[in-house]
RNA sequence: GGCUGGGUGGCAGAGUGGUUAUGCAGCGGCCUGCAAAGCCGUGGACCUCGGUUCGACUCCGGGCCCAGCCUCCA
């Protein structure tokens, strides 16, 4: 049984789907004007990781991520760099997908954009109008009016009373209330815009969500996902546009995963203090990068630092090295069912992957001891981190080939490895040991770890 | 100020009303020409003050501290 804690009522529920056997699931994407960075980057492995155990679950699962493709701050980067958003927000969702892909993240079923979607969200606009949930303002902007619609606030734990006294919120002439916030908004001259009955202009930040998800998934669907900073006022407006112009329940479980920080602050593009992925993957791998967002759960703040990377990259090692020289049974391979319960029983408490990494090692061990052992179980052992890692989407590489990898183009190529290594198991050999250690020392200082084995001598680079 | 969430061993990070988390690091041993990898063993923790309980790190209450949201943000 799935229980998975719902924002929503702050608490661990049963995950019941709306339709049996189906889940139905949106998580907001990307405002794509720059690079990713490992919050995104969070989001992405953290959500993939959920569509995947879903499925594993045997549920069929619709997965929609949009993809925000306009908004002020990509008007502003577009014009600071002299360009149209669309090659803007073309290059930048092109970087999104290779980051992606390289964290090993699959695509969502269904990846909608704000602007390929103009149809959906001028029509909900319109239905909330006509139903009297929003208004035009005398500067053409069409706003939701907050007041009317009698949730809000669930979602995020705020009273309207206690928002109004809040001392940030600007006073603006044109709304009704302070609260209310924008629909539509009217064209400025040379900017982007697309016509509406109201005037020309762009959608706001919110509708988009409302209006993809509904058009999606239909007005009620089963998950709702994001960073938590999306849970007030994104997600909460979205609750208020969404039902008040369909009538239904929204959302039955809403998800938000914790931040990323670093030195416990949060990451973020105003404080400047983050890392995009592919800074990262100058010095670490992307399975080591998934692996260190897996290592802590969904919901607790990820500290980002260079220790915390290299204890993934330990981590990542040692199950690598676990699985070295098993033959791995191809096809339906029979696995070992005490620790595949294990696994499934950690992930389905509300997806808790550090408790799942860890039946992972205690399996790395039972292979390490069976083999030492020579025991008939190894490659099933083997088999089940192999199955269950890929869960994870974790552990799917040759594992000789992934500790013979490189981050760094620098260093020694192979042919100069294996020269070298080969020079000192012929000093071995006629055992001059002297000559052997230094060649082990050059090796060292070069990166590169030995293991004397019974059968010749293996390296990698650490 | 209002509202969330959290404070676990040297570090990272789960979990539980009484039993080894796990990984890295440490210590002892096995293995090794020496190492490495691996295996075996081992030390080390639950912010603080009260309460409930036969028993609390785990439940309840107060306090202290931290992070986040209340403004664009994943």
């Amino acid at each position: 049984m799935l229980r998975l804690f719902n924002s929503l009522t702050r608490q661990k529920e049963e995950f019941i789907p709306i339709e049996p056997g189906k889940v139905r699931m949106y998580v907001c994407g990307m405002t794509v004007y720059d690079y990713c960075h490992l919050g995104h980057a969070r989001v992405l492995v953290v959500f993939d990781v959920i569509v995947r155990h879903l499925r594993n679950l045997g549920f069929e699962v619709t997965y929609v991520r949009n993809i925000t493709d306009i908004d002020d701050k990509i008007i502003a980067r577009a014009a600071e760099n002299g360009e149209s958003i669309n090659e803007l927000t073309k290059r930048f969702i092109a970087a999104m997908h290779e980051d992606a892909d390289a964290l090993g993240v699959l695509r969502p079923d269904f990846e909608p954009r704000a602007t390929e979607s103009m149809d959906d969200i001028l029509g909900m606009i319109q239905t909330l109008i006509d139903k009297g949930y929003a208004y035009q303002g005398s500067n053409g902007d069409v706003y939701y009016s907050v007041s009317r619609f009698d949730g809000y606030g669930r979602l995020s734990g705020k009273r309207l009373e206690d928002l109004r006294s809040g001392a940030r919120i600007a006073v603006d002439e044109v709304k009704r209330d302070p609260l209310d916030f924008v629909l539509w908004k009217a064209a400025k001259p040379g900017e982007p815009n697309w016509p509406a009955p109201w005037c020309a202009g762009r959608p706001g930040w919110h509708i988009e969500c409302s209006a993809m998800s509904v058009d999606c998934l239909g007005p009620h669907f089963d998950i709702h996902g994001g960073g938590m900073d999306l849970q007030f006022p994104h997600h909460e407006n979205e609750i208020a546009q969404s039902e008040a112009a369909t009538g239904e329940h929204f959302v039955n479980y809403w998800i938000h995963n914790g931040f990323v920080e670093v030195n416990e602050e949060k990451m973020s593009k105003s404080l400047g203090n983050f890392f995009t992925v592919r800074e990262i993957l100058k010095s670490y791998r992307p399975e080591e990068i998934r692996y260190f967002i897996l290592s802590s759960h969904y919901r607790s703040p990820l500290n980002y630092s260079d220790e915390n990377l290299n204890q993934a990259r330990g981590a990542l090692q040692r199950l690598y090295t676990a699985l070295r020289d098993v033959e791995i049974p191809t096809g339906d391979a029979s696995t070992v069912p005490s620790y595949e319960d294990r696994f499934v029983a950690a992930m389905n408490d509300d997806f808790n992957t550090p408790e799942a990494l860890a039946v992972l090692f205690d399996l790395a061990r039972a292979v390490n001891r069976a083999r030492e052992q020579a025991d008939d179980a190894t490659p099933q052992l083997a088999a089940t981190v192999k199955m269950l890692a890929g869960r994870l989407g974790l552990l799917q590489e040759d594992p000789e080939s992934y500790l013979r990898g490189r981050v760094i183009q620098e260093g020694p190529d192979d042919e100069t490895i294996e020269a070298l290594v080969k020079r000192r198991q012929e000093a071995r050999a006629s055992k001059d040991w002297a000559e052997a250690d230094r060649v082990r020392d050059q090796l060292s200082r070069m990166g590169i770890e030995l293991e004397d084995g019974a059968d010749g001598t293996r390296w990698r680079r650490i």
